[in-house]
DNA sequence: ACTGGCACTCACATGGGACGAGTGCCAGGA
DNA sequence: TCCTGGCACTCGTCCCATGTGAGTGCCAGT
């Protein structure tokens, strides 16, 4: 059966009510709180629809209503309307990110401006070394049987990989090495570079051939095959504002936190930068996150995402001002890092 | 006036007691529990002179009693005897910072491991840079007007920094570049390399001088005179197990640990790697963090320290054990980080 | 100098009662 | 057919009185 127009907007109004106040609420409250143009008698009959359908539940029998995730979900989905970003916001992320002066600091400053703008905790994800492509490959020579192996994306990312040699080597096959590997993968994406680096001891001079072997197992290895993924997390103390909606919830959540995993698979399933992704209480895989939701997005320029940001929070979170600022950051960071 | 033996074996024996159960410890149970000869009246007796001493006081009136902050430092300086690190701990250590692979990897499993030691928030600071010598300079010619600094630090510290050149710049310059850079400046501490850095530009063929006085002039901004400290920061999940503790004070405390020159300040003052520095309740300088103690101590090879490493808890934190940890893994990180 | 005894204090748990927000249902009216 | 006012009912929460017990300070006695 259909939900006419009238329960929509009963629906909409417990949502926006319950978001804002956090208590359950009931039919007299609405009727004076939103000129619905109804009696509450009316309101009560609709809210038992609504609870019928699996919008709404009742946390016990003389209560009011609170929202279910089914509820929250039709809400975002359908019911929510977008709030534009205000002029101080705008402000506040240009600000914020203008000072920036490496990657490092442009995610550090991205994180706090996350969870300062939408008061939850703030989550951002290092640009995905697999989907960049090399910018320069530096090979340093720590000691003459030490190198370190220097990776720059061109999202800005550095890498480094210190590599003991068996041999010493000597600053004129440093110089080749580098020279090869810089003409050989620049420009590649490294997702794609595998086929091109474990190719690489055969197509060069025997005398370069076990170096070459050496750096470019590490290559394939710690780079390629298991690139190692990073995330920045903030805003962790915007979990006590909500303490009241997870009353003994807050230590799971602040230790899934914790786990490097559980937040990168969070932003992981994230491959579009266009469209914000929106997971509500129970529909988070993770067991501890259960009781929030998350509000996510990629950011890149282009196509495919370089990596993922978001926030996460109280399922009663304020969805169109979360998503609203969720995507504007990751627009400008996109553009941020394109640029540079 | 001198407290006699027995009062502080019952000083110490309060403490202990209200460690592990965060409740007010009473005559009775006191003398249950510690087989200390006497009888309730007179531990009864000696709280009343430790209260007027100041070391204990009473929450109210029918409560026992629970130790202040002059009693934990009375505990800290002169009663607790430090207990020695078991074979787990020990084995802990070492299993957790066995496979680390480059510094980032060390100092985020030395966090982990000292929350996780501890059951505290865990606080490591990045090596100083201004404490570190040069391990290697390198240039990197990203594009033919863009250089890329790489400063190496012989702590493993790897620090990158784009500068934009007004004209562009040959591979050959470059070369002479890095060349010019190591000669000077390897092996020189950061702190001393000032009057060398800036006196760079006129030691060099004029032909070089415009781009050394770029690099020279980013050097010392963001590498001398106002280097970047890092901090890394874990186990905050830990805060809520003492949430009984700070009942309303998690918040603030959050907040202060999110801010870096917090942390920095609070390990700042860390400068011996010899000795555990212990800062009880209102001996902290933050507002927030008075109902906190922080155990902390620098780590580094020789004398003077790299940077410091500590953990955060309630006031009632476990000093002994804690105090061993946070020694032993500092002792521990050090090495690693001069070994390698 | 220590001990047992005793009166006293006071936080906390328990239970009953009043209160009120909110509900479902029903009969009457547009 | 849909909406409304009225009404009885439910049940969580607040408030208060009371009882209980842990803990204390003091004192007289050994």
């Amino acid at each position: 059966m259909p939900l006419e127009e009238r329960k929509l907007e009963v629906l909409r109004a417990i949502i926006e009510d319950f978001i804002s106040s956090n208590e359950p609420v009931g039919s007299k409250a609405l009727a004076e709180r939103h000129h619905l143009g109804v009696s509450p008698a009316t309101i009560r009959n609709d809210m038992a629809a609504l609870e019928d359908a699996g919008y709404l539940i009742q946390p016990h029998t003389s209560a009011g209503r609170i929202p279910t995730t089914k509820g929250y979900r039709f809400f975002v989905d359908r019911l929510a309307q977008l709030r534009p970003l205000s002029g101080a916001e705008r402000r506040a992320i240009h600000a914020f990110l203008e000072g920036a002066v490496d990657l490092d600091d442009v995610l550090r400053r991205t994180v706090r401006l996350l969870a300062q703008l939408t008061h939850q905790v703030a989550v951002v994800q290092y640009p995905s070394l697999s989907r960049s492509t090399v910018c320069h490959l530096e090979v340093v020579r720590l000691t003459p049987a030490r190198l370190m192996l220097v990776l720059i994306t061109d999202a800005g990312r550095v890498e480094q990989r210190v590599v003991e040699m068996p041999d010493e080597v000597s600053e004129d096959v440093v110089s080749e090495l580098r020279a090869t590997l810089n003409t050989r993968l620049r420009d590649q994406r490294l997702a794609e570079a595998p086929d091109i680096v474990s190719d690489l001891p055969d197509t060069v001079p025997p005398r370069l051939r076990p170096v070459v072997t050496m750096l470019t197992g590490i290559l394939l290895e710690t780079l390629i095959e298991h690139p190692e993924e990073r995330v920045v997390l903030g805003g962790t103390a915007n979990l006590t504002r909500s303490a009241l909606d997870f009353p003994n919830t807050i230590r799971p959540v602040l230790e899934a936190l914790e786990e490097q995993v559980v937040l990168l698979r969070l932003l992981g399933e994230v491959h579009s930068p266009s469209k914000v992704q929106v997971r509500i209480g129970d529909e988070n895989t993770f067991e501890a996150l259960r009781s929030t939701s998350v509000v996510s997005i990629g950011y890149g320029s282009g196509e495919t995402a370089l990596g993922g940001l978001g926030v996460l929070g109280p399922t009663r979170m304020d969805y169109p001002s979360t998503i609203t600022a969720v995507s504007a950051v990751a627009r400008y960071v996109g553009q941020l890092l394109a640029g540079s």
